[in-house]
DNA sequence: CTGAGCAAACCGTATGGTCGGCTCGTAGGA
DNA sequence: TCCTACGAGCCGACCATACGGTTTGCTCAG
């Protein structure tokens, strides 16, 4: 998809990616991108609306369906995260493109919006939230730092993901431990 | 500071900000600024190393003279990230210039370089090695997910703030929790 | 007098966006 | 069934502008 070609250009260099470079990497002609595409700066926000998405798909995709627990959507995140940072690389990629886009205009609030609802979403997922909270933000802060080395050791991830894996599944506050 | 225009002009219009906007903001002119720098991207390389340093500085900074036990560098680390996130942005401005700067010539391998001398700190710490990285990336993760909305609860940031200082007061594993 | 620091004009190139035209699938009339 | 008209999708040439980097020359401290 053209998207996709989107993504691989912008992830590569960054948010000042040429129309051309992108057009030239989805195997079409710029005329023809802007076709489809009025401006460069709505296609990068179609990107970023479609990084959004894809992600989310991930997350809910990773959710066990034989899972009822509190905290089961915090786990099929968790796990969607490491997922992709083990054997893809795509979710840091996801990191990169979203930090290189929120420059471009629009897509500030569109990132802002999916973090909202991110936000409601683990709010209802029956876990304390301040522990929600700090096993998401610890899995972005893996997937961020995930950007700038060559790759982490992969049994030091598979330690990291099963450690918030348990802490998911005990509730109550955190402040007793 | 020259660097310091070049951070707020790449942070808001990313990676792809001109040497003419950068030297603008500096007020110079870009014959003058590229009398400092010899290309835009030996610029940009410069205000990578300039960011990682400020940011070490402030971490140490913030470490406790009187605390001497161990996670001592932790809690600095924790504290320079929450007390930039709460009061200022320099922070989160950090985070997005990193993943901005991230497709530089030259730029990851930096960042790269800087989080290795980081890990090995954490590591003379004293602290148990998983739990220390379980702290740090998600002060990580929320400095990250600090840039996308128009600035998290104040009161939220604080009690994170608190409970990875907690954490971080403990030693062993953390499998038992 | 000299050389460092800087400004401004300048150059070749690359960029975002427009435009005329080409191709082809298809609707519809005879 | 054949022919025609049409419009969506796409291409490649084109234009004005903005870019990175070089060069020239001014200013002023030592």
């Amino acid at each position: 998809m053209v998207l996709d070609a989107a993504a691989k250009v912008v992830g590569t260099h960054g948010s000042g990616a040429s129309v051309d470079a992108i057009a030239r990497q989805a195997g079409v002609s710029k005329g023809g991108l802007l076709h489809h595409f009025r401006s460069r700066d709505q296609l990068l926000l179609a990107l970023a609306e479609d990084l959004a998405e894809q992600f989310a798909a991930a997350v809910h995709a990773a959710v066990d369906p034989r899972d009822h627990a509190p905290g089961r959507l915090v786990r099929g995140y968790v796990n969607a995260t490491f997922d992709d940072l083990i054997d893809g690389t795509s979710v840091p990629e996801q990191v990169v493109l979203a930090a290189a886009l929120s420059t471009v205009p629009g897509v500030a609030e569109v990132l802002q919006r999916d973090k909202q609802r991110w936000n409601e979403a683990f709010d209802a997922d029956g876990l304390h939230p301040q522990r929600a909270l700090l096993i998401v933000r610890a899995a972005d802060g893996v997937a961020t730092a995930g950007l700038y080395e060559g790759g982490t050791d992969p049994e030091e991830l598979r330690r990291t993901r099963q450690l918030l894996l348990a802490l998911s599944r005990q509730e109550g506050p955190l402040a007793d431990l």
